[in-house]
DNA sequence: CTCCACAACTTATCCGGTTCAGTAAATTTT
DNA sequence: AAAATTTACTGAACCGGATAAGTTGTGGAG
């Protein structure tokens, strides 16, 4: 079954090609009765326009790429990219955009599949996520030209559009409550140290501990792996001085966190308090339901999608700050005993 | 910056547009010495071909299509897609084929987005995953004669080709494993019950349950969230004669299900064994480590992803099964008390 | 020495849209 | 009523590759 192209529907239509292009565009240059009639005929054969067609003259490839530089067994249950994609595509379908996917499993190799994409103009822009401390990606995307938004800031991306959400603001929240609950010994098990909101939730942990006067701020790093997180609580656990709160960078991690605290007989709220940060069903999942930092992650998505829409568009962007999450108290707080 | 097309390379070699294309598609029509003076050019301003131009002279579009057709909140947490979506990548990667994602509410929908991407040369194929008895998909696609592969089968799909896992075999050794540790009363919480792999389950459980002499065989169906699985399980141990062990078709059901049994005071597993489906890190990640029928999805996908490549070289496929799931025992079965 | 075969190119056409420069007819302006 | 403008188109060039067809130049066979 041949595909229709627009000199089908001109044959048709008893036009040309040209005026097939102006009607079916909404461009002036035709009278409405043709537009109709031609709209109608490519209707009636279930015409699409050629993207390949379309994207060689001139006009954009109509769709952004995103790549995800993590190992498969980590983004198989990493529940954050999934929000974030559903996010994206909402805004990318209502403008028929097609996202474009790629799992990759370093910085480099994103870099060369972003040189690539954008050297076959396959793609109109790009999505990066995992921002890191002079990162690698942002001098290519500015040497490029390549259209991105950057989701993980605030950072250094010169005139490249970001999106981040407070996480400062979220984790002085979450220790606030936790000092107000009666918590004096209060850990943390952070995401990857490189990422740059991984810093900046680390920082803004040991602020506010020294602020309300507790004597350690104690962040084990971990890769966001249930493995890793459960390695990681076994070890904050077996100290003398054992925190009677923990808080975790991923809800991965803070279920890991949850199940090795039941292994080794400690109660939770009642001998451990976990907050997790992200709530994903997964924290209401889990016996008992984790009291977790909430943001909208899809929104979060969709909000990126728009601003690299209209990174593409050629308008100027700022910085966007796309909300602060905020704390969804659950079963796993509770005074100390 | 421009990026670079042949006609650069050409004028920067001295010889013509078509030389250049014969050089870098290792076409014969120039010699040994030209073509690698012609790559080092392209190699040295990082040249890569125009992808609408080359799909546009009646290659392909070197990319394919998938499609989710879940709501956000399921996909999110849901690990197998993303463990099928790295599957695919690592093969589509490796021929520089990229991967084109939708998200969309249903299948009629999908059926929309398959339209619009093979009418608009988007895509040299699909993968279809969930396949459904009668499914809408499938005369569709035999239609536009668009090469595909399905997931989840096996089913009645003409010439389309299958990748499916052989469940009801996995349903069988699980029963069979559960009847040999002593249990008499064993419960199923069920996925989304139009899915043709659900219904092949099913009726294997009820088969081996038969066969065994278990005199009832009751499967919930359910929907893949954790909120519905915690719920289908509830139920199930509210009855009188309440089952002493419960297969779930996925992992997510399984963590609610464990969840729902510790918070009514039920202990896993000595009052109650899980058997989760589909082994995920969330399996090993709950305390105690859920008992798993497991499949390397990612390896899953991998060969759907081959097939699908395969069928749009134009090799006629036949159906493939690619493995059976095997028992993984972990903490969460043990003898009824 | 001529003819032929073949390598090593060049030239031209095509793919299917977009867009610009025409052009004839209709409409408005003066 | 003639001139100017506008409307509604057509025709052709163009995007950047792939590729069929044509053109040289060279070496070997006869």
């Amino acid at each position: 079954m041949k595909r229709p192209t627009i000199a089908d529907i001109a044959r048709r239509a008893g036009v040309s090609k040209g005026a097939v292009s102006y009607a079916l565009n909404g461009q002036p240059g035709v009278s409405e009765a043709t537009r109709q009639r031609i709209v109608a005929i490519a209707q009636e054969i279930g015409f699409n326009p050629n993207s390949a067609a379309r994207a060689l003259s001139g006009a954009s490839a109509r769709a952004v790429g995103l790549t995800l530089c993590r190992p498969a067994r980590i983004l198989s249950i990493e529940p954050f990219f999934m929000g974030l994609i559903s996010g994206f595509e909402a805004e990318l379908a209502a403008r028929s955009y097609a996202l474009t996917l790629q799992v990759v499993a370093t910085p480099e190799q994103e870099v060369e599949v972003y040189r690539r994409w954008w050297g076959e103009r396959r793609i109109d822009g790009v999505i990066v996520t995992d921002l890191r401390e002079n990162d690698v990606r942002i001098p290519v995307l500015q040497q490029l030209q390549l259209p991105a938004v950057v989701i993980g800031g605030p950072g250094d991306t010169g005139k490249i559009a970001q999106v981040w959400s407070d996480d400062a603001g979220a984790i002085t929240e979450a220790v606030r409550y936790l000092v107000a609950l009666g918590h004096r010994r209060i850990a943390r098990v952070g995401g990857l140290p490189d990422l740059l909101h991984t810093r900046t939730r680390t920082r803004a942990f040991e602020e506010v501990c020294t602020s309300l006067g507790l004597n350690e701020a104690v962040t084990m790093p971990s890769d966001y792996t249930g493995e890793e997180g459960g390695r990681a609580t076994r070890r904050l656990l077996i100290g003398a001085d054992r925190p009677t709160a923990v808080i975790y960078d991923n809800d991965v991690m803070a279920v890991a966190g949850l199940a090795v605290a039941q292994e080794m007989g400690l109660s939770v709220p009642g001998d451990l308090s976990i907050v997790a940060w992200d709530d994903s069903p997964l924290c209401s999942l889990v016996h008992p339901p984790l009291t977790a930092l909430s943001r909208d992650i899809a929104e979060y998505g969709a909000h990126a999608a728009r601003e690299l829409l209209a990174a593409i568009d050629g308008k100027q962007v700022s910085n966007v700050e796309a909300g602060t999450a905020h704390l969804t108290p659950r079963g796993s707080t509770a005074p100390p005993r």
